[in-house]
DNA sequence: CCTGTCGGCTAATGAGGGTTAGCCGACTGT
DNA sequence: ACAGTCGGCTAACCCTCATTAGCCGACAGG
């Protein structure tokens, strides 16, 4: 093994930034092979195609969010605090992994079957997570909400809202929005100001 | 004047309903065709191009909005009153005309120059309005927040959520995701809890 | 009737672009 | 030295589309 896994990690991330600008229906492989530095043809050396690096940047993308919200709720058991911390983990990967979370959720029409029922799987259990914290919290008293799907779906699209719009030399840190849509979050659901 | 407008508008829905499924660039002129009960070439007949029924659905789009806006804006004096109406007007608009607001968000890509830039500008004046009706109400003592820009971001990003989720035959109705989207931006924008 | 115009159609054009075929230089291991 | 593989390249294939050209039936008005 050579390092020509770097080439391949080369290729996928200018696909990736590549697909983020311009979106995956108008990025050709020839644009991409020129981000390496090579022809579009030669791509086929690296990857199978075009639409195989757009489902390993989708499966990636949404294996990391899961494992990461895992992480975050299994970290407390306090349903405020875990609400908080996946809130914190999900801003976070936005944040962090803005490319990837855009195309995550901008591209699933270009992902072409059985890739797309995958993916939407994955992400309705996603979305399903947030609702049952605030389902629980609910249960457990910590919360007040008309509806918890309501709330969860709002939480969520704070989320994909900062893959637009966040950028890393911007006046807003990554620390400053997950600290504040964390409060954002609790608040929506009804959870009393901070101890 | 025929009733072939009514022609026209069918096939300015038509593309509307197609371009919200499929994506622009995955629309194809015998698409839309075929939903009106033509052939692609008879279109044009009817519409200058492709690019042109794209441009017409974004224009229209911002268009209302920032009417919306204005209107909300200006039925209140009050800073909170005006950003719970703004709000729920913003919410509104995502919630009934999904469609429209969808591919407003989600094809700006698609579009040439110089419509790009015109559209890019008016998204800009309306989320300037936001930031505006924050920074107000913390002037005027009403709200107290970590960033205004980071709030009416906040606010903003659920709207577009709105867009992605809502459905008319869904167990969340307009009035209520309206409502409680208003309560969510005040409480972000830590409004003294309801009256 | 005759003549436009309206609004359809099919066929052709031309560009764009994913992918494959086949060639070749460079480096590797023996 | 030599054989093989790796990773480039160009050319060609082939398909999808937006758009244009040119034809034609229906229907209205004189």
């Amino acid at each position: 093994m050579t390092v020509s896994g770097s080439r391949t990690e080369g290729i996928r991330a200018a696909a990736l930034d590549l697909f983020t600008r311009l979106g995956y229906g108008a990025t050709t492989m020839a644009d991409i092979g020129a981000a390496v530095g090579i022809r579009g043809p030669s791509l086929y050396k690296h990857v199978a195609s075009k639409q195989d690096l757009l489902v390993q940047i989708m499966t990636d993308t949404m294996d990391n969010l899961l494992a990461l919200h895992r992480v975050a709720v299994d970290s407390s058991s306090d349903p405020t605090e875990r609400l908080r911390r996946a809130t914190e983990a999900h801003v976070r990967y936005h944040a962090r992994h803005r490319q990837e979370a855009f195309v995550g959720n901008r591209e699933i029409r270009s992902l072409a079957e059985p890739h797309r029922t995958k993916i939407l799987t994955r992400r309705a259990e996603y979305e399903a997570g947030f609702r049952d914290l605030v389902t629980e919290g609910v249960a457990a008293g910590c919360f007040s909400v008309a509806s918890a799907r309501l709330a969860s779906y709002a939480i969520l699209d704070l989320g994909m809202g900062v893959a637009a719009w966040f950028r890393d030399d911007g006046e807003l840190t990554e620390d400053t929005v997950a600290w504040q849509y964390g409060e954002f979050a609790l608040s929506m659901v009804g959870a009393p100001p901070r101890s």
